[in-house]
Formats: structure tokens, C-alpha cells, sequence
DNA sequence: CCCAAACGTGTCACGCTGTGACACTTGTCG
DNA sequence: CGACAAGTGTCACAGCGTGACACGTTTGGG
């Protein structure tokens, strides 16, 4: 689980600039101070999960996430930007690994296809606790997202968010430029959405799937039929070996 | 502008239920207080609007958009549910007046190129000043959503509950059952990812379109290359007349 | 014409979120 | 050990949003 938090993995050192030798010492897990901030971190979120799930996302307080863990509220504060926030690590987790698990695909899928293969074995593995994800964790964003419209107002901005980041590696894997060619901005745009209306659909029981990623699956493949453009390696078989 | 604000119109009574006669005297400008009433929130919006435009969202308080039309801030609570609020009200009537040109598209065009054409000819007259939309608020709006994250994440948050009200009307016109049928669902979806996208995309100047039409014109072009969906006239024949 | 119910508003009080400033403790490194 | 940095608590505060109650005005009816 932990893995998925590694901020992409190639920050950092910008390429071609190698790290100064003496400071090789920053393996993650270096002072007690760092140790301890990770505790404390934990522990604040578990409390959070706790608490939502019993008493709902505004009836809360982050003054009793807080207590529940032996801390001021400020410092809640000094480890998440707002209570919603807590919730959104979560949401970043999923998507590095749903990133990961896209730039995978082989280079033959469409964009479409790719996207909803790598987003379903994403949160299948969320649904049943594969890969280190915690199912539970997972059962109370999405109800949280179903009846505290504050949560899914943040989800939404936070998905909106990503979006660059999306178009990139969807244009990177079209082969094109996002500057020139709108496509890949398209691409990220329908995806977000649809990922939101699944949970919509789901959550107002529109739809007789179970499982999000079942909800997902069905409106992804419908798009499928229309605007699956191909890869660029089914484009230009020039690069093809 | 007013007629925008006429609740879709057919609300009120549930079908096969008469108004008792007696009540017909709900003429718009009934009372003094209801024109009172209307003339303060006008008050309230215009107010807020300069303020917003003068200091930016963040930076200006209710109390002091209150103050300026000589109310409390208590008050301006009784007419928005929040600061947020006062803008959405003017995307409303966006809405309205789109889900009106919307309906009002040639039978036989498919649902995108419809949905597009519709959008951009409204979004064309709110940039022009057209139709009693005031271009200057448009703009302002337009900069707000660019430089405010929560006046973005508001304005997701309700594209997102209109959502089941866009899914109907393409049901419609698709001629087929939402429930069963997917594809009014994910065109809804796509669409409006694809409105949040094109504000995005020109707030950060990533296309060389100057308006806004401009912008989601595009990308709806190239959306209409994949998920064009045949509308119901032209999908069966049949009905053709 | 006047009275009473309904309505809009102001005022006061309050709880919660989020931030800035400053002091204090604890870990870190030379 | 001693200086410095980093994390935390405390206090103060601004702003959003809500509940309760009292006061004046509108409205409609006897």
C-alpha cells in the first residue's frame, strides 16, 4: 500500500542530474521524527475513517478526529489541508495505481479499452482487498460520497485536478500532442465524468450493478462503441515491433 | 431573463391534479412583499457580483455584500444557501435556456452534434449580451471559476446534480429508456466533463480559442467523431414525417 | 376599519472550519 | 553537550452558516 504513495517514483532528480552522494542517506524510513509524523498521520486518518463511518462526514468534528488521537486541531490542520482532505489521500492512492496499471496495457489497446480494463482491475482489487487496499476503507468513501454532498463536491475538484495529468499519458499513448490535437483532453474529460456518474448511478440505484467497478464497466464499454480512438501503435505501425 | 426562472415550467401540480380555481390569482407580481422581496435579491446578486469582480470571491465577505444593499448578513442567508449560491442561480438560467435550444434542434440530428450546436449557440448570446443575458456577468463568472477553486468546485457540484435532468432529456430525444439504456447516462456524463474541460482548458490558456463557445465548440467536434449517437427519428424511420 | 395571522427581517448567540503568531518541547547533527 | 530545526500546543481570530426569538410590516378577513 505504502508503494502507491511513492510520488510517482521519478520525481525528484530531474533526469540526467545525479543525486550528491552524501545525502543517499534519505531512505524513507531515516529519523524517529519521521517515524513518528507517519504514526501520527496514520493514526489521524484511521480516526477519521472511524468516526465518518460512525457518525457521518458532518457530524464529525475535526476537533474529535483530533482528541480521538491525542492532538490539537491544529494539528490536524498542519497534516491535511481540510477535513475533506483525509478522504482524498485515499482517492490518490487509487489513481497513482490505476496510472500505473494504464501505462501497462499493451500498446494495441484504444485509449477507451485500455482506460477501463486498467480502472476496473484498479477497483476490483480496492473491492476486495487485494494489492494491500483496504476494502473497508474503500465501502466507506463510497457511501460517504453518497450522502455527504461536501465529499463528492471535493471528490469531483480533486478528480478535476488530475486531469492534466491524465491528458498527459493519454496523448502519450496516442502518440500526439495535447497542445494541437484535442483528442487526449477529450479522453481524460468523458473518463472523469463517467467515473463520477458511475458513482452516482450506483449510489441512486440506477443502475442493477453491485459493485462500482461493475457500474464503471458497463458505461465505459458503452462509450467504448464510440470514441475509442486507436493507440498509437495501432495507428502507425511504424513503431510496431 | 425572467421567463428563464419559470421552475421548468411544468412543476406544480402532478398531473391530473386541477389547481382549485380559487387560487389562480398567483400572478407573478402579486403582493408588495414579493416585489419586495425580488428587488432585494437583485439587490443581493448585483451587489455581489461587483464586489466579487472588484476584490475577487475569496477576499469578499457576506457581511459585505449585505452591507452594501443595506441588509444582514442574516438576510442573505434566507436568499442563498451560500456564497457560492449567488453564481449558480445565473448557471441556472444558462441551463434553462439551454435545455430549451436543446429541445428545440432538428429531429434528425444526432445527440452531440445537437447537444454542441445548442450549447454554443446559448453560450454565443451569453458572451454577446443576446437574449437579456448580461455579458458582463458571464465574464465575471468565467474569472471567478478560473481563480477560485471553490467557486469551480461549486460549479461542478452542480453540473453534477443536473445531471439526472440532461440524462432524461437525451433519453428523450434518443428515444429509449434510461433505465435499461446506458447511453443517455454516459452521454450526460461526457458532457458535461467536456463543459468543465473547456473552461479548464481556457483558464489556462492551453487553446488558442478566445471564447468560451469557441473552446467547447471544439471539443465537442472532436468528441462528435466517436459517440455520435444517432437520434431516435433517425434511427428508426418509422416516425419519419 | 381594525385585528390577527403570516411573513420578512434584525439581533443575538453559537458551533465549526481554517489560519496566523508565538512559545515550548523534542529530535537531529556537529 | 549545545545549537539549530522541526513538530506541537495554545491562544486569538476571521469567516461561514444556523437556530431562536422579537419586532415591524403586509395581507386578508370579519
Amino acid at each position: 500500500m505504502k508503494e502507491l504513495l511513492a510520488e510517482s517514483s521519478n520525481v525528484g532528480y530531474p533526469a540526467g542530474m545525479e543525486a550528491t552522494p552524501a545525502v543517499q542517506a534519505c531512505i524513507p524510513t531515516a529519523g524517529r521524527r519521521e517515524r513518528k509524523k507517519q504514526r501520527t498521520r496514520e493514526a489521524l486518518v484511521d480516526s477519521a475513517f472511524r468516526l465518518f463511518a460512525e457518525k457521518g462526514f458532518e457530524a464529525t468534528t475535526v476537533e474529535e478526529i483530533a482528541d480521538a488521537v491525542d492532538v490539537s486541531s491544529r494539528t490536524f490542520f498542519r497534516y491535511f489541508a481540510s477535513k475533506e482532505d483525509v478522504l482524498l489521500t485515499f482517492q490518490d492512492e487509487q489513481f497513482g495505481a490505476m496510472k500505473e496499471a494504464f501505462a501497462a496495457r499493451p500498446a494495441d489497446e484504444p485509449v477507451i479499452t485500455a482506460l477501463r480494463r486498467a480502472s476496473v482491475s484498479i477497483l476490483r482489487a480496492c473491492e476486495d482487498g487485494a494489492f494491500g487496499f483496504d476494502p473497508e476503507r474503500f465501502g466507506c468513501i463510497r457511501q460517504l460520497m453518497e450522502s455527504s454532498p461536501a465529499v463528492f463536491g471535493s471528490s469531483l475538484e480533486h478528480g478535476q485536478r488530475k486531469h492534466a495529468e491524465m491528458t498527459r499519458l493519454v496523448a502519450e499513448r496516442m502518440g500526439v500532442d495535447p497542445v494541437t490535437d484535442m483528442r487526449p483532453h477529450v479522453v481524460a474529460a468523458v473518463v472523469n465524468g463517467v467515473f463520477h456518474t458511475a458513482f452516482e448511478l450506483l449510489g441512486s440505484g440506477a443502475v442493477r450493478a453491485e459493485r462500482f467497478s461493475d457500474a464503471l464497466s458497463e458505461l465505459l464499454l458503452t462509450l467504448e462503441g464510440g470514441i475509442n480512438f486507436p493507440a498509437a501503435a495501432a495507428a502507425s505501425p511504424a513503431s510496431a515491433d
